[in-house]
DNA sequence: GTCGGCATGATTGTATACAATACTGTGCGC
DNA sequence: GCGCACAGTATTGTATACAATCATGCCGAC
């Protein structure tokens, strides 16, 4: 690893970096992220960085064994059922209210969020795109002046790139852009009913192009895995 | 501060200890949480602290400030509504699945921490109270298997139990053990619709309770705190 | 040849030393 | 007497040293 060392790097910092590392795909789920390689890497000590992996462990981002280290978390099917069950109470409604509420300028910022991401898509950065992606939903939360709930959703999207990595099925990535498109529609006219519902139906859209069928549970599957 | 020093406390048994005082209102909101002190409170070094410290500014219980340390969170007006808002979306939806699926021994459960929140009012240990009074919301998220919501439900309900200590208005205390009792039945008939529109009603109850007209903002209180 | 135990190395857990920053009180100037 | 500057103190921020734990590979016994 490589870093810029001129730079010196905070806490916080350090868990933006490699949260985006992790939601553009670039850390695979399972990675072992250890200390020194960090410490390193950011050209700080084992303090900084043990402090960022904190950090993202509690947004499950990364996961803590003790004694062993920290590793890029793997969700399970059933986390994976539990955090879409979550983003679908809470999304919609959230949705609803940003309608509401929207201004051109919260328009503008939006459309700017799908306009990079078609730029990265056709660029074939799809890694970009997807965080692009996340961000739209997390940008919504934020309309609606609801910064609790956008914490929620921000981890939320962060741990869904997570099981996208392990359990995306789908290779046709334009379904996404044209739900935001569809969103947008709502959002210009302010018509909370039909971003409520269309924010529904995206996210199931979202769950049934994932592959939640998988019997990799990492802790029970041993046995099944070898059938026997 | 006094602790049993021949324990070896863990980060997270510090943690789970402070966030206990800080519901059961032993320790009020503002309250500076020293690093030394604490650590030779639990006979530990301060690297113990700090992470537990850090844990429990992520939950929004303890806010850090650079270079001045950390003390037990003030959330604003705002933020409080934030809060309900956010359990509104989360907790009836909950409920109704939590009905769908109780147990004789869920039920048993919910109905212990009933009682045990009796025997606390009657010793007259309202702190203790209000803990099981928040358990038992918790609880229900742990019934209905989604241990996701479950977390951010718990989270919701510590900073809750901040906001009560804030803004806390009605005095009469009964209303609370009226509404869980209510839930019961509903879970002992295993009727969702029910406990989703008690679960509605409970909260709206709750923020009607609290006294958020308030212009007790942290930074502008001061002056109007002393009248003049 | 395979399994189990042990030694070695690598990595994480914890404490502590030192540096940087913010708070407190005193003294000097006006 | 009042206000500002400065020094001293206390507290937090960061790095590092050491201890504890785990992983790896070798060697001997069966």
């Amino acid at each position: 690893m490589n870093k810029i060392d001129t730079r010196i790097w905070t806490t916080e910092e350090v868990a933006a970096d490699l949260e985006r590392a992790v939601l553009e795909h670039r850390l695979p789920p399972g990675t072992k992220l250890g200390e020194d390689e960090l410490a390193e890497a950011y050209g700080i000590s084992r303090t900084i960085v043990r402090a960022a992996l904190q950090a993202l462990a509690h947004k499950r981002l990364v996961e803590l064994r003790r004694n062993r280290g920290a590793f890029i978390a793997q969700p399970s099917v059933r986390e994976a059922r539990e955090v879409f069950e979550a983003r679908s109470l809470l999304e919609p409604r959230t949705a609803r209210s940003a309608a509401e509420r929207m201004t051109g300028a919260d328009l503008a910022i939006l459309q700017a969020n799908i306009d990079e991401e078609h730029t990265a898509l056709d660029a074939g950065e799809s890694g970009k795109a997807l965080l692009l992606s996340g961000q739209f939903h997390v940008e919504i939360a934020r309309i609606a002046h609801q910064a609790t709930i956008e914490a929620f959703v921000s981890e939320l999207i962060s741990r869904s790139s997570l099981i996208i990595a392990l359990y995306w099925r789908r290779r046709a990535a334009l379904c996404e852009t044209q739900a935001h498109h569809a969103l947008m529609k709502a959002f210009t006219a302010q018509d909370g009913d039909t971003a409520e519902q269309l924010m529904k139906s995206h996210l199931l859209d979202l769950v049934a192009s994932l592959d939640l069928r998988a019997v990799t549970e990492p802790a029970t599957s041993l046995r099944e895995a070898l059938g026997r």
